[in-house]
DNA sequence: ACAAAAGTGTTGTTTTTACACCCATGA
DNA sequence: TCATGGGTGTAAAAACAACACTTTTGT
């Protein structure tokens, strides 16, 4: 637990490195062995779970903020967050408004910048910060009250992420570099929440364009052993822009 | 032209108003006649175009700061305004900054979340606000150069626009309460910047269900009278938040 | 040799695409 | 009556869905 003292350090602090009124809160999915989770903190202060989220500072473009927050929260480094939605009700933050009322930074309004990611939670080791007592990944299904709107948040990550699988390629930070094609497919089935066909689905991705093929298979499992590949970076990020069906 | 003491005045009231480091730019559509173009302000006093925008006021949700601040700056009123992107870099308003340099408002660094709304450019009167000396519809290829990043806002705003397209339902607040689909085609071709196959388009459309085709034509124009359709909305807004392909 | 996972192929159906033809209207 | 815009239809191609069969591997 923090002392008040500390928690008041910290506040006077925050007044001068961060901006007023916005923060950043990040929606980290993670993925591994067809079991999806989400990255959530506990906080040291209240009995209460948060997606990790913070502040800007002043002199910090959003996207850089978006990283450092992260890493400063959870350990983790050097994923891909998208920028995915602005929450921006008044009232978003009563409870924290109240909770610590008086001249300090936590009672003003803050509108919120969602960002979201998806990552190998098999490669990630979550490390609390400071302020939490746990920092875990949760399962989808077995999610805890979440704090302030972090439930809405969350929410609309997982919205926008399935909106996007239909348009957007995924998964180039969440699978490890080399792949096989049944993983890739446990990814898109459990983000959707439901079986696809095997062979329908490998004909479709590659039809993307978004993949290589490599000659070395995954060897060591039981039964047969599972071609590798690997994202085209280039073919990737051109269908990030562009989309992957052409539409009209 | 503004005094420098009317623009003191607004700034000493702007510090008690409105939250400090966020913005609200808006990209409005506006589409007539097979011709697009957006809405842009010149300042009084700057030789500058820009998009209309403001700020938050401290009690008030974002959703209904944009609405107020579209009424505020142009007349624009009842339009469905949607958020796409927050510009966060730190010297996106530099020029701001250092232009209205010392203890105001206009000196601090501002976040701006992007707002884009598509309408019907004929039934809307464009009125300038106190600080601009016009307020007018500008075609997209005869744009004046943009203050600020106003440009690039302008430009996500377009490319969202066309993305959504393929996925979303559009026109609903651009379209006249009944139309023909020649004219629903010409704003799809319009934002596209491509013909498309009359035929194949209207079967695609109404497969949508988002249309209900009239009774009636519309008479008057030479050869032969189109149908008029109106959108259905019940079903337009269920396309908004489901997407209109399936995908997987 | 067998079960389970993975590779590859086929077939029928639906959706898209690229057209052709007919109708209505004003000049 | 003719040029033009608009309504409707159709055949070929492409894409998709559903399914079968073969190959590999550990037990």
């Amino acid at each position: 637990m923090l002392t008040k003292q500390e928690l008041e350090e910290f506040w006077a602090e925050a007044n001068k490195v961060y901006l007023d009124h916005i923060s950043i809160d990040c929606v980290v999915f993670g993925f591994h062995g067809g079991q999806m989770k989400v990255l959530m903190l506990k906080s040291k202060n209240e009995e209460a779970w948060y997606l990790p989220g913070g502040f800007v500072q002043h002199n910090e473009p959003i996207e850089t903020a978006a990283d450092r927050i992260l890493n400063d929260r959870t350990g983790i480094e050097e994923i891909f967050l998208q920028q995915f939605h602005v929450f921006g009700d008044p009232d978003r933050t009563k409870i924290h408004n109240e909770m610590y009322q008086g001249n300090n930074f936590f009672a003003q309004r803050f509108i919120s910048i969602g960002y979201y990611a998806l990552v190998d939670f098999f490669i990630v080791n979550p490390t609390p910060d400071t302020f939490s007592e746990v920092c875990t990944w949760r399962d989808l299904d077995d999610l805890p009250p979440f704090q302030l709107d972090h439930e809405r948040i969350f929410r609309t990550a997982l919205d926008t992420l399935r909106l996007q699988l239909s348009y957007q390629p995924i998964g180039y930070n969440l699978m490890p570099k080399e792949f096989t094609m049944p993983e890739l497919q446990k990814l898109y089935e459990t983000i959707l929440g439901k079986k696809l066909d095997r062979r329908n689905f490998q004909r479709r991705i590659l039809a993307f364009g978004i993949l290589d093929k490599l000659p070395q298979t995954r060897k060591g499992g039981a039964h047969k052993a599972p071609y590798l590949y690997s994202f085209n970076l280039e073919n990737y990020q051109a269908a990030l822009k562009e989309g992957l069906k052409s539409g009209w």
